[in-house]
Formats: structure tokens, C-alpha cells, sequence
DNA sequence: ATGTGTTTGGACTATACGTCCAAACTGGAT
DNA sequence: ATCCAGTTTGGACGTATAGTCCAAACACAT
């Protein structure tokens, strides 16, 4: 309720009733934001999830891509906050009468309250067996598909044109996700990074030492 | 409520009160089972999950091993019925004044709407990535032991006592979790098992070939 | 004791893992 | 084009892990 008053600019005045309307509905998780795409900076907020209020700036690299031929509403997208929460968010581009993208409205939706109330749920009357089977979230080999594939879609470059960094980036992920600790796994790394096992090797020495690189 | 009347055994009438009063804080989806040790038989049952009622045998295999130096109280551990539900059991033995085990008390619930519940929370403006990290359902080791540990309850023999038909099964578990696709995974087998290298490539290699062992 | 079936240590082979380096390659700067 | 720094690559090499094999030791019922 920061957006009523005199202050107000055109867009809020057309697409308050909106925003308030959903931050109403779901309740005081969820926080609505309305951005002014040209400066940047947040024209209006409801619920406000950290301190931002109207003026603040956006923050917002999603909307780098404002490309007017694509689509206009994107996500749900996960968002995880500094303190560990996890959002899950939706962008719109709301234009006016000459089809310009006059401001973008994001819902930002807490979802740890639910997480936790789900965790409470299933732990109730807790068997001693957590689940019986797959020791793998489904086969290993299409999770680096889909690890190296995040990534690509995350930096736009098609893979062959990946600079040495994102592939270092690529492999502590995996490094991350504990693939190699899976046998044979290698073959399957340099194939869907399209390197020698030799650069594998090579790049993954430097995670583990990071030190041995610069100076003295 | 099938367990008034006239007929009532000394153990109903004792212990009737707690079962029904389980069976009421827990509500429909709570099975109380109280069953006769000695005949196998159900004795009384409140809220009845299948179509068992009083007389009928008991098919517990877990009271097998009434052991009078162990303890009293077993579980919760899980079940899966026939169409598919989870229950989370518990079991209690009661015992008389001469400290005999006059009657052992079995709680069953059923998870499934519960899941069900945590599953619709945890949906609840699903992300588009369903969840970022790990590979391993934490640490493969723990699974392993985990898998050994469950097996040994199952059937009641102390790990030292299983019979080679015993390892051949807990070789298949391990073997249907994937560890053996693991790094370093046999030696945390052998250690878990108690059997030495040998054996367990041995056993290994009847798993995949069943054919030749008897026979032409 | 005797025999059958199983387990075991250890020798041995085959792969997979990881290191190393000289040669080839890349994309600029001259 | 030439040169250079940084990078990638194939392949040689050494080590570790994965499997195989077998004779000797063991367990246990007859």
C-alpha cells in the first residue's frame, strides 16, 4: 500500500488496482513489483520483501532481454534470496496504447513457508525408510546434459563458443553435483563439453587449485 | 468398534481402551491392530484398512523374533500394500504380570493423503527448475549401510548369520541402487557385508548370470 | 573322519583414472 | 603475413581400481 498518494505516474495509476489486487490475494508472501523498464527503478511495490520501495532500482537482469518480438510474460523462474529463501517468480511486459513496454510487473511468491509446511506433511508419522529406490535422481548422464545445457541457455554462447572460464564454471558445477564421483563418468563429461580428456583434466587441476595460477 | 461384546478375551478387555482411543485420535486413515502372539490371530481391530477383522491371522512376519531380552517397541518402519499405499508402522508388546508377551499392539498409518498434501504444497508455484543440486540422495555410503541395516531387520539375522541367499539379495538391492555405478563403492560393500573381495565379486557374478549354477 | 559347498587371500589381467609434455592450434598485436 | 601468449590436444606414461582365477582354508552336516 507504499503506491497511492499524488506522486503517481500514469502507469501506476493504470495498473495498481493489479498489483494490489494480487498481493491481496496471496497474501503477505508473496511481493508484487511494478518496474519502469526505461530508468530502471521500481514505480510501485506491495509487500515488499526486503527494504525496496518506489525509486529503488530494479536489480533486475532478466530484463536486459526486453525484446519487444518475443514473449511478454516469462517464468515461473526461481530466485534464491542472500538469506536462503527460495522464490519463485513471473515477469510481464505491460505495454500501452503504442505498444511500447511501459513497465514490467513481477510476482515474487515466498515459497519456503510452503516448503516447510510440505517438509512438516511428509515427515509426519516418518517411516525409517526415506524412500526405497533410486540412489540416482533419475540416469546421471542426462543430468550433465542438463547441467552443461543450463548453462549454455544461462550465457546465450552455443557451447562451441564457450570462453575457457565458462567451462571451468560448467565443471565445478558438475564438480558440485558429485559426478565424478561416478565411474565412467569422464567420458560422458568430455563429450558434452566437447574437449579433450586432456583439457578435462587440465581445468579440473585448477579448481582444486585455484592458487597455482598467478604471480611468484 | 468391532471389538466389544461379550466374547472379550482378558487382553481385550485390558487393552481395548488404548487401541480404540489410537485409533480415534488418529482417524481414518489409522489402522489398531491388537494381535495374539501365540495363535497369530487378530484379537481386536479398529478402523480395519483392509478387510481383516478379529480371528483372522495376523501375517506378521516381524513377530517372529519375539525375543524377550529386546526391546518392546519396534518401528516405525514401512509398509506397502498391495495397491500401492504407504503405511508407517509401529508395534508394540504387551505383556502381562508374569512378563509374558501376552499381546502385541500395532498401529498402521497411512501416509499416502499426506503425501498427497505435501506434494500439492510443494507445487504450489512450481519453479521451473525443479531442484538444483545433488546428485546423490546425500552421501552414497549411508545408503549403503542404510540398505545392509534393513535387509538385517527384515529378516531377523545379525549380519554375521546371513545365509549366502541373504548376501545374494542385499547384493541385488545394492545393485538395483546404482551403487556399484559409484567410485570406490566396493570396498565400503565388503566392509558393509563383512565379506572379503573375493566373495563379493563372486556373488556379483552369479547375480548377472543365474543360468550357471545348476545343471547340463 | 569325510565330503560338499563356501569363503578367502593373493596372484594376475584389464580398465579406468590421472599426470605430463611436446606439438598443434587459436586469436589477436605487430 | 609473422609472431606470440595462452590454450587445447593426442599420446606416452604411471597408478589405482575393477574384475578374474585358483588353490588352500574353512564350515558344517553326515
Amino acid at each position: 500500500m507504499e503506491a497511492d498518494g499524488e506522486n503517481t505516474d500514469d502507469r501506476v495509476r493504470m495498473w495498481a488496482p493489479v498489483g494490489q489486487a494480487v498481493a491481496l490475494l496471496l497474501g503477505p508472501y508473496a511481493e508484487v513489483v511494478l518496474h519502469d523498464p526505461d530508468t530502471d527503478r521500481i514505480l510501485a511495490i506491495w509487500n515488499s520483501i526486503g527494504a525496496r520501495g518506489p525509486g529503488d532500482p530494479s536489480l533486475l537482469g532478466e530484463l536486459d532481454a526486453l525484446d519487444p518480438s518475443a514473449r511478454d510474460v516469462f517464468g515461473p523462474y526461481e530466485k534464491v534470496l542472500a538469506d536462503g529463501r527460495r522464490l519463485s517468480s513471473v515477469s510481464a511486459v505491460l505495454r500501452g496504447p503504442d505498444r511500447k513496454a511501459a513497465a514490467v510487473l513481477c510476482v515474487n511468491l515466498d515459497r519456503t513457508p510452503l516448503e516447510q509446511a510440505a517438509a512438516v506433511l511428509s515427515a509426519f508419522g516418518a517411516p525409517t525408510t526415506p524412500r526405497p529406490e533410486p540412489l540416482f535422481e533419475q540416469d546421471w548422464t542426462e543430468r550433465v546434459q542438463h547441467i552443461v545445457g543450463t548453462y549454455v541457455r544461462e550465457c546465450g554462447r552455443p557451447l562451441e563458443r564457450l570462453t575457457r572460464a565458462d567451462r571451468l564454471a560448467v565443471l565445478a558445477r558438475l564438480n558440485e553435483a558429485k559426478i565424478f564421483a561416478v565411474r565412467r563418468a569422464t567420458p560422458v563429461v568430455t563429450a558434452a563439453l566437447r574437449v579433450s580428456r586432456s583439457t578435462l583434466y587440465g581445468l579440473l587441476a585448477e579448481l582444486r587449485a585455484p592458487s597455482t595460477k598467478d604471480n611468484t
